[in-house]
DNA sequence: CCCCCCCC
């Protein structure tokens, strides 16, 4: 009986990326891995067309059962799907979907012709170099710039490229692979759909888009369970979207995902996202499901990177804090690594504290921590930027970075190389405007955001973004009935508890009873400026600092002395302080209001105000 | 289903 013809120049071809229609093929030999912390076995093929053979081709798993048999060395295969995935920037690797046995081994009996290994030098210049691990990502062009500045990737991003290990042995975890369509095309050829196209009102869709960020593989515990996740954003030309893995999806897919490479997303979960917690630009966000198939796809160098939306260093102010931004600046000042103890957890942790600046003329302290702390370079005032860095009012405005947040390092963008051309021609001499405190000598203040209440009722304020603004205003009336609840005594938890009637106080958020409890406070009050009056909510520091006495004491006088109580609140009312304030318009019922939130009360600084107003004359003069 | 990034 004579052998079946191989397809010859196949491999070849498929390890250069084109297209091989249903390659006939021979399996010279296979080899089991050792796959650590993963269920499945995975084999690997000696493939040969006649002319070459090729080591680098993995056996998609589930058809691992022909490797009981039917799938012996020297079998004559039939490849009806595959795809080719480049490894450590220029390895490729076949990954065999589906297949058939044209005649088992036994009875081909021999090699066909005389296949020679395939040299891998015969790989440069082709796509395959698209993925490397060594490549900047593919940051939108510079345009007209003639100046050219390597960008490079943060090392938290090249630690997610090189995780993946080459293929001489234990590549742990594995491609999980499954076909679900019937295109012979890698990655199949059933319409792609745009991310932006994406809603949880429908379920057949399949998406072509790039891994732009990757978070590590975190875990959690809490009173609804415990578990272990990652996330990823993946960008297509049409938008981005965050996508989530729990539990058995970290397993499957944590190992497959490297952040620069581009797959085929079908089957996931969609529902709404919550964008507190992240500057991705969707209104929905993806959770990989066990029906979930995700398959690598060639580059297609037309999807983008990483989608920045860049808030200049000058306004910080108007972003709240504990919101999450993206900047971008030039490090003026590198601080050295340091070490502080947490306050809850005890331990040590390393942080480093930089001072960026920007063409806004002002700058911001940025702190990285962990491992960005220590493997950050700063020599030669590098840009730097954060995607999903965390606001905090600490000095005005600082930064930090989440670890969550992609940091990068001289990025290959317009942005960055425009800043990097303006500090060094103007920058560097420049004397920058710090937020308030921001500890590195960046200047004093001149970035409070002063408003009257009359402003702030007629200009619209408030009505898509909170803003915060300072006012010197007096305490006209204050609302004592209600002002003060019983809190959960936790630290981190002012949920209102349910007093058991038993001695003990129930918090539903905690889900415990507890012995006792702590006294919150949420105080309305009535406030004058020059201007108008305006009705705010004062939380328990601001209204700690306004009636001049703790709400553990208050909530003391409450229960014993009902006339040292009121009287605590006579003697705060027409007393002056310097406020700040968020408003932001909310609607309840169709009524739309200003609600004005107070974050914080501070005692006047006479000269410091009489200064103040003097600039304010001198200004009206010119 | 997470949503935590700490300190001054």
């Amino acid at each position: 009986m004579s052998n079946p013809t191989l397809s010859s120049g196949a491999l070849e071809a498929i390890i250069n990326g084109q297209n091989f229609d249903k390659p006939v093929l021979q399996v010279i030999s296979s080899k089991k891995i050792t796959a650590q912390g993963s269920s499945a076995d995975r084999y690997r093929l000696l493939l040969s067309d006649g002319e070459v053979s090729y080591s680098h081709a993995m056996l998609a798993t589930q058809l691992n059962s022909l490797m009981d048999g039917e799938l012996d060395n020297l079998a004559v295969i039939q490849v009806d799907k595959y795809l080719c995935n480049t490894i450590q920037g220029d390895r490729r690797v076949m990954i065999l979907l589906d297949l058939h046995v044209l005649q088992r081994g036994s009875e081909v009996g021999q090699r066909i012709g005389n296949p020679q290994q395939y040299k891998a030098a015969a790989t440069q210049g082709t796509t395959a170099e698209h993925n490397s691990a060594q490549c900047p990502p593919q940051m939108p062009k510079q345009e007209g710039g003639g100046q050219s500045f390597i960008g490079t990737v943060s090392d938290k991003q090249v630690n997610n490229n090189i995780k993946k290990e080459n293929m001489n042995g234990n590549s742990k975890g594995g491609y999980s692979l499954k076909t679900n369509n019937s295109g012979g095309t890698p990655g199949g050829t059933s319409r792609v759909h745009k991310i932006d196209s994406l809603t949880p009102y429908q379920n057949r869709w399949k998406i072509r888009a790039r891994v732009t960020q990757k978070s590590g593989i975190r875990t959690w515990s809490n009173s609804r369970g415990e578990g272990k996740l990652f996330s990823v954003t993946l960008t297509d030309d049409s938008a981005e979207i965050r996508a989530t893995g729990f539990n058995d999806a970290v397993d499957k897919f944590y190992e497959l995902l490297e952040v620069n490479k581009v797959y085929y997303f079908s089957k996931a979960t969609l529902k709404t996202a919550n964008k507190q917690y992240t500057t991705v630009q969707n209104d929905y966000e993806m959770t990989f499901n066990p029906d979930t198939i995700i398959e690598p796809c060639d580059d297609d160098s037309s999807l983008p990177t990483m989608n920045f939306n860049f808030v200049k260093i000058n306004e910080l102010e108007s972003k709240a804090p504990t919101s999450l931004i993206d900047v971008i600046g030039v490090v003026k000042n590198c601080g050295d690594v340091t070490t502080i103890i947490g306050k809850q957890s005890q331990k040590e942790i390393t942080k480093r504290d930089l001072q960026i600046v920007d063409q806004s003329g002002m700058s911001v302290n940025l702190t990285l921590w962990g491992a960005d702390a220590q493997q950050f370079d700063g020599s030669g005032h590098p840009v730097i930027a954060v995607k999903g860095a965390k606001v905090s009012d600490y000095g005005g405005r600082s930064l930090s970075a989440m670890a969550s947040s992609q940091i990068i390092h001289n990025p290959d963008l317009r942005e960055g190389h425009m800043l990097k051309g303006w500090f060094e021609h103007d920058g560097h001499s420049m004397d920058f405007h710090g937020y308030k405190n921001d500890g590195m000598g960046g200047g004093g203040g001149g970035s409070t955001n002063w408003k009257c209440f009359a402003e702030i009722k007629s200009e619209n304020i408030g009505a898509d973004k909170p803003e915060y603004f300072t006012t010197k205003a007096t305490v006209l009336f204050l609302r004592k009935e209600n002002c003060m609840y019983q809190a959960c005594p936790t630290e981190s938890c002012n949920k209102k508890v349910v007093d058991q009637g038993n001695g003990m106080y129930r918090c539903e958020k905690c889900a415990r009873e507890f012995p006792n409890y702590k006294w919150r406070m949420i105080l309305s009050a009535n406030l004058g400026d020059y201007s108008d009056n305006q009705w705010v909510t004062c939380f328990q520091e601001s209204a700690e600092a306004m009636l001049g006495i703790k709400a553990d004491d208050l909530g003391a006088l409450k229960d014993s002395n009902e006339q040292a109580f009121d009287q605590v609140f006579t003697d705060a009312c027409f007393k002056s302080y310097i406020f700040k304030f968020r408003a932001k318009v909310e609607t309840y019922n169709d009524e739309s209001r200003l609600k004005t939130v107070t974050m914080n009360a501070s005692t006047i600084d006479f000269k410091e105000q009489s200064q103040r107003l003097i600039e304010e004359i001198k200004k009206l003069q010119m």
